[in-house]
DNA sequence: TTTT
DNA sequence: TTTT
């Protein structure tokens, strides 16, 4: 009962999100997230790792994402972990992890096509842009 | 580079802790985790939700996990997620995801064949075992 | 705008909650919440230290406060920083930083009265009272 | 001891870091960073409402803020809250609370004097200096 | 005192 | 598939 599950990522998109509208008008987005991580090897050396998220955001949220959010922008992800199943193509039945969107915020980042430079034309955030986001209060505990 | 790979939770272990011996004297432990959530449903019924998740912890984590923790016993963990690739028995590509584990505190829990009372007898968590234990430092930037 | 504050304890309560009801039915309470830490010096001896955290619950969580929180039970709360200016008794200008909970759990403590057995008849965290709650979602956003 | 004590920050420094060097070659940097946040009044309008923070990062943490961290530049900030007293000029007891820092990335903003443009002669954020700083592993646990 |  |  007395439970916590909480992630909180910053990282860059993968790709643009797709958004799909589901029956009911409930909205749903779905993109990718990469966190970049280093470690130091036993000679020191700083080696990258990039880890891939699977990130979903419903109604409001979605939204949001679909009319702001662009492949490589980065962003503050804060969410819920939620495994579910489904049948792959050979009716097999797999799992795939989710972390479920509650607060989404647009950090200084370049979205795609910006090089070098990071003025307004190539994309780069601005003040309309730059803000934060969060799950439509009243519907802050549905499921999803 | 910038990059944020956090998860938090509180939870109920769903059964002991399995610890392996790697070469090298590298000990890693696996348990499952489950993090009890609810939510209102348009009738206003408060419906509960249970989400599992896939726990590693490493090294100095390990042997804590295996010394002290138990099937029920509520914990908080703090770590990052990670999503790895395996074989199945069919030779087919699949992905598990997982939470390293960074830092465990045990709290107030009852292990298993604690029902009602929650007696020292029956396995209460005590002053002793109480404790929070982190990834030992030197170790802490390893890859997992 | 894209900002983030956003506080984690796990800890136990200084003293039971004091609340006060407000005008317009708005209702506060305050407590203090001891997180306790520990290091190693250098002679490699484990060292605690506990932090003392002034929190304040507002409306419907004061109210669980009220009902469910005593002295010395062990809770996570998750809320927001907020650093208020107040006049002391000498009409000096002081400062308080304060956590204001969005979310509060009760863990498996013990009330105070409960020492060594935990049973039931001394307080301990029964199914009923192991619970999460949040601030109410229509209240989440505003300023306190 | 099974304690919490986490804080998340992502915002704006509000001014340079201002760094010392204490006796045994230790170094403390201390400088505000400012989290900006907004809420909906009665009338529906967006208020926005700015915290202001004290932070504090020592050693490798304090070189690196002194090298890298420049007024106006926006941050992800993960530490613990401390509370320490001072005497004020009057003799007074006074308290202030702190974050001290356990890890800090730099995120994309704009360091002050970059205006409108965000070009890198305007002090943009680079790829050198986009990065992730946590305190050094070895010195992880001392008691600041 | 920041940022949008 | 991102970013630095």
């Amino acid at each position: 009962m007395a439970g916590v599950n909480k992630v909180i990522l910053v990282g860059n998109l993968g790709k643009d999100p797709e958004v799909r509208h589901l029956e009911g008008g409930v909205s749903v987005a779905h993109f990718t997230l990469a966190t970049n991580d280093y470690y130091k090897d036993k000679q020191g050396n700083r080696v990258e790792r990039t880890e891939w998220h699977n990130i979903s955001a419903w109604r409001g949220l979605a939204d949001m994402a679909d009319k702001y959010l662009k492949k490589g922008q980065q962003v503050y992800i804060e969410g819920k972990l939620r495994t579910r199943q489904y049948q792959d193509k050979d009716q097999q039945t797999r799992y795939i992890t989710e972390i479920i969107a509650d607060e989404i915020s647009m950090l200084g980042g370049r979205p795609q096509g910006a090089n070098g430079a990071a003025g307004e034309a190539n994309g780069a955030v601005t003040a309309e842009t730059q803000q934060t986001f969060r799950q439509e209060p009243e519907l802050d505990q549905l499921p999803f």
